[in-house]
DNA sequence: TACTTTAATCAGGGTCTCTGACCAAAACAA
DNA sequence: TTGTTTTGGTCAGAGACCCTGATTAAAGTA
């Protein structure tokens, strides 16, 4: 079996899960919004940095913004260090949002050692990480 | 790091090589398209075996093939044995891009197992395949 | 025959993402 | 200082993707 598909099987499941944990806890975000908001750091992030790290155009990471603002999930508040720019912040409302994420994470990957076992577990996580020092744009 | 996007980052850098390669190589494919592209069998396969396979409405799928068949990569022909069901099938004109993309997929597992060493890449592929044992919805 | 299921399509709409053009602030160079 | 380039962000327009709901036709079933 081909190698990529490999990878995305369990990726896919794994988002979906997430997607639907957090859908069912009340917060409406489509999967986009979910990669923009993922990246914001706890200060705030510049849009440009979003769309970086997100792998999608500035424009696409403002379409993205904008809606999250709309829901009330981010704000964007002047950079007091750059007179252009504007750091994009999580919001209050937003920050119920996460643990939802992480305990989701936490039982997904809990699953996945008990099936796979401590040892096998283990080396999947090292040869990937491995794997990203030749594949991750972004290092 | 997440483990969800210890599996993104190289999925996404094979499937954007490869994509880049088939486009280099004269084929203008979307990667919606190559995604029904790859499913379809030998022998053709039915719309909704596709959709399924791809994770997509019949609706979708139906959509992709209507591009591939404009761009005559794809055909469809009566399914014998089911007189309400056609099968899509893969043109002569397509057949040359299944080499390409599969000298590209080649070329990329060499360059990670070079990088990781055969021991890591053995037990990545492993793992991978024993977690698609409880993350794959199709088996 | 009448009912249910299955294969596929039609119609319409929402979401995501892109290219290209543009503006304004910052950084740099002469 | 003044002009030039870079950088952060937006606007406008378009295309690609994917969905829900309704419909047609063939197949299977009671």
């Amino acid at each position: 079996m081909n190698i990529g598909l490999l990878l995305y099987i369990p990726y896919r499941d794994l988002e979906n899960r997430i997607m639907a944990a957090v859908t069912a806890a009340g917060y409406d975000v489509t999967l986009a919004q979910a990669r923009v908001l993922q990246r914001i750091g706890p200060d705030g992030t510049r849009l440009t940095e979003l769309a970086e790290a997100a792998q999608v155009t500035k424009q696409t990471a403002g379409f993205l913004v904008d809606q999250l603002e709309k829901a009330g999930l981010v704000e964007r508040v002047p950079d007091p260090t750059d007179g252009r720019a504007r750091l994009v912040r999580i919001t209050e409302k937003a920050q119920g949002a996460m643990p939802v994420a992480a305990r989701e994470m936490a039982r997904i990957e809990a699953e996945w050692e008990q099936h796979l076992g401590k040892r096998r577990m283990g080396q999947l996580r090292e040869a990937l990480e491995k794997l990203c020092e030749i594949t991750d744009p972004y290092r």
